[in-house]
DNA sequence: AAGCTACGCTAAATCGTTTTAGCATGTTTT
DNA sequence: AAAACATGCTAAAACGATTTAGCGTAGCTT
């Protein structure tokens, strides 16, 4: 913190003026006709004093903060925390920092961060959309600001983003639990319109109806704690005895349904089969492993951090913004706990 | 992003001159002499117009970025994100911003970060630090950088730190083994002479000792990938057969550790008791629940976030900057992987 | 009437970069 | 020999805030 030089302290101590230095500094030397021997010459002193350009000045020169901004539903959630791990190191090694926060879905508190992302004049944004906020993301895309949602996106807009076949993923997750000879399949989800949630909602339907089975759908409010959904299920599964399988359409809800099922006391997958959607450790060293549609985690994130990086060289060489729809598959990895209901005696 | 207003404009649309919007807009106006109906102009126009001061500007001026470093060790690791999420919004609600980083505990990777930290001039630090990066730390305290260390510290630095009391609360796991009938106890942790390892190393010698009982230690090196865990840790117990229990000393190698022990088709807690460091759903929900030695990380949080905004202040003002050394102790949650072995028959 | 003080405001320097426009000097062209 | 061009570098404006030093006026003292 100390002793810090400034471009101008280079500049004097080489004798040479301030917008040679930075020419050189930025690469632009050979195109503004500087000689090699000087190129050589402050190339050689600034790595020697291991001067550090100034932030500041330079963001406030030329606009840009070398910030994107990560706006998680709840960065704490293992889904959005395992993105956040890997999106991290290509952003690093690109000259960016990520600044992270956590909207908990609601969209005034949204809107808040993203003004005070603008205020910092982000460079880019990764989101989680929450209901409500399309206005300011509208607002973005039309100022040309790179950005990509995720988990969710916006119908109505062309902005890029990256989601999964919720639709499909959900249908092959139910296809397969008919496979296995459950009949009355509920189907625990948020009471949301967001484009994942209905996707899966489709794909809840979509499966049912193609095989004539009934349906029993569970909506739980967003933002409901753990006991409020242990208790929702409980009921649910208690007004419908004939379920013998649930389908949790986020990794929350799974961990909150299977405490009602223990509470319950009914045994997975005998009395009842179980798929949640999003793997975790804690499906994985569940008894028995519950089987789960699980996000591609890597896919998602390196795509997210390819594609902002993208609009940012757009962006920078003045051209078109591309905004990519990305959308990738999920895979069900089967476990113990759809395996099969036990036969009546 | 289009017309944005600068303090310039401000100061020409109301007739006055830029220092007296400024001074109004910094609170400082009273104590320059500014009239109140001017100071009512003001801040009722910048209302209306909604006028956002340029960070970058402003940073330049006073060097302060108003934003703080979250260096994790891995911000995927439950541990790290919960605490990750708990410092958010008070950080937040404080003007300041959070970047994260992942260590992966490897000095020469931190080492980079901090060094790119510092040419963003971030205002504060809160670091899970790795061995080997001494002198970095000392350098910015030398520079009277803001600062908290936790999870571990430097025993010889003055830093700011808050951990829990590793020693204590691992003595009272293994003494809680030891009470329910375990004899032959061992110790899984890592390979590192960490504050935060060394302790509850010294818990488990302490405890054993006082009870004339055999150690048995083994040591896993640092970022080995699960599966190399899970087998260490079986051959570990086939190594030493007589082993009734086991103590990880964090929640990774945990996991790890009961992978292994479903392996060699042990049960707990009959054939094998077990105790695990930092709580989470995984230990919550396993079959059967895992006692675990639960790290309060709400008060971490709480007491991060506080201390460094305490010195942000101290800063400000130019005061001495008052270092805090906090110990908090962790509480054992005696569920039933401890709950006793089975009877010899 | 001269000298002070208080009051209410402002000019201008500063933070450290990037970048545009242009200045010498030397070399070709015609 | 004048005009044109190429070469190698630089002066200075700009980005948008904060802050120091100080300016003019009015009222009060002596």
């Amino acid at each position: 913190m100390k002793n810090k030089r400034t471009i101008r302290d280079i500049a004097n101590e080489l004798q040479l003026s301030i917008t040679t230095v930075s020419l050189v500094l930025n690469g632009k030397a050979r195109e503004n006709r500087i000689s090699q021997e000087v190129i050589d010459r402050v190339l050689k002193f600034v790595k020697e004093v291991d001067y550090r350009p100034n932030h500041f000045a330079r963001s406030l020169r030329n606009g840009k903060s070398k910030i994107i901004a990560f706006m998680a539903e709840d960065i704490s959630n293992p889904f959005f925390s395992s993105i956040a791990r890997l999106i991290e190191d290509s952003a690093n090694n690109s000259g960016y920092k990520i600044v992270y926060c956590s909207t908990e879905n609601n969209a005034e508190k949204t809107r808040e961060l993203i003004k005070t992302f603008k205020d910092r004049r982000v460079d880019a944004y990764i989101i989680t959309p929450t209901e409500g906020i399309e206005k300011e993301i509208e607002n973005l895309v039309a100022n040309r600001v790179p950005l990509m949602l995720f988990d969710r996106y916006f119908a109505g807009l062309s902005t890029g983003y990256v989601v999964i076949d919720n639709e499909q993923s959900t249908r092959n997750a139910i296809r397969h639990l008919i496979e296995q000879g459950y009949e009355k399949i509920g189907f625990v989800t948020l009471d949301s319109t967001q484009t994942q949630m209905s996707g899966r909602y489709l794909g809840y339907v979509n499966a049912l109806e193609a095989s004539g089975l009934p349906q029993f759908v569970l909506r739980i409010p967003y933002g409901s704690t753990e006991s409020f959904i242990v208790n929702a299920v409980m009921e649910f599964l208690s007004e419908h005895k004939e379920i013998d399988s649930l389908f949790f359409s986020s990794n929350y809800l799974g961990v909150g349904g299977l405490k009602a099922v223990r509470q319950k006391n009914l045994s997975i997958p005998g009395d009842i089969g179980v798929i949640a959607f999003d793997d975790s450790e804690v499906f994985r060293m569940h008894t028995p492993a519950i089987t789960t549609v699980t996000q591609p985690v890597e896919e998602i994130s390196h795509k997210l951090v390819e594609s902002i990086l993208h609009q940012l060289m757009q962006e920078e060489a003045a051209g078109d913004i591309l905004r990519n729809e990305i959308e990738l598959s999920a895979r069900l990895v089967v476990r113990e706990s759809s395996s099969g209901k036990k036969k009546p005696v």
